[in-house]
DNA sequence: CTCGATCCCTGGACGC
DNA sequence: TGCGTCCAGGGATCGA
């Protein structure tokens, strides 16, 4: 499930690979998890891929100018004019191929590029997003998105996370409140700070909070130097799973012993995610069992007419 | 303001 | 082998 590391290291591979390419043509296959596709199909043909960018889960095709006779010119520095936004979702993926290879499954758009190969955006779920936004609107979309977690200061994570009442848990998701954070992370960072995922933000002291930032900072750092985790499904731009996976001390261990204290790792929802923690390491907050449902979410009933 | 519930979607695990 | 069921989860949305 691409998180902040796993975006990140898709986005690097693809700077390396595709930027200064220009798009020739699109092919779009499944489109509902488009914005407008009517949009991309006439805007993006023609169109230089000048770099890739990581915004939050996003990634980030920032285009050239879309008219420009004759040469075009690079966008002013640090200004984004035109992007294409690529959400992963659970199972997106976004890499070259060379026109020849055949289609996998669940390929729902393919980019031609003008070296012969293919941009394919690849998603079994769908539960990905795909965009193009320019101008103001791009602006807009950018700014629902709260700091980025690499960058936070100590004062602008510690105004975020202690002024909400919400759960930790809730709040490192949040996108709106960090961007890029997802349920691993917001795991693996808990259990490194011994904080219980059901905390209220507002219940943490200073020090707590600058070592959560801290936590969260170093395990994404190394998470993306280790390419990403891969629980099933991602990989890079080669087809390289990740390997932060293996260095994992909360998420997916379930039942086993805590590396730090021996302890079994438990598993309840909070903010309806699963949450993996060491009851004995990360004490529950005081006050009550708020937000300690064990594992099962209920049964949906028969599914309603929309 | 914060919460849970529901929906979107498919592959994989598991029980029979 | 095959079928049914459950589960995973990011995000939008809605009602409590």
């Amino acid at each position: 499930m691409p998180e902040l590391p796993e975006v990140e290291t898709v986005a690097r591979g693809l700077q390396a690979s595709v930027a200064g390419r220009r798009i020739l043509s699109v092919i779009l296959r499944k489109t509902d998890f488009i914005d407008d596709p009517a949009l991309i199909e006439r805007e993006l043909p023609g169109r230089r891929i000048e770099r890739i960018e990581r915004y939050g889960k996003f990634v980030l095709l920032l285009l050239d100018e879309a008219d420009a006779g004759g040469t075009r010119n690079s966008p002013a520095t640090g200004l984004l004019g035109q992007a294409l936004l690529v959400h992963l979702g659970m199972t997106g993926n976004l890499a070259p191929n060379f026109a020849e290879q055949p289609l996998e499954k669940h390929t729902h758009v393919s980019f031609l590029l003008d070296d012969g190969r293919e941009l394919r955006y690849t998603d079994a779920r769908r539960f990905g997003r795909m965009a193009y936004l320019s101008g103001e609107t791009l602006l807009a979309e950018l700014r629902r998105f709260g700091a980025d977690p690499l960058e936070a200061s100590r004062e602008e994570f510690a105004v975020r996370i202690r002024s909400s009442r919400a759960r930790i848990k809730a709040l490192l998701l949040d996108q709106s409140v960090l961007r890029g954070v997802g349920n691993i992370y917001a795991d693996e960072s808990l259990w490194r700070s011994k904080i219980h995922p059901a905390t209220p933000g507002s219940r943490l002291s200073p020090q707590q909070t600058e070592t959560l930032r801290k936590a969260l900072k170093a395990v994404l750092l190394r998470a993306i130097e280790m390419r990403g985790s891969t629980i099933s499904d991602f990989v890079d731009t080669d087809g390289e799973p990740g390997e932060y996976q293996q260095h994992h001390r909360a998420y997916g261990r379930e039942g086993r012993k805590c590396y730090r204290c021996g302890a079994r790792i438990e598993r309840v929802i909070v903010a309806g995610r699963s949450s993996h923690f060491c009851p004995s390491c990360q004490p529950a907050p005081r006050g009550g069992r708020r937000g300690m449902k064990t594992k099962k979410r209920n049964r949906p009933g028969k599914p309603s007419k929309r």
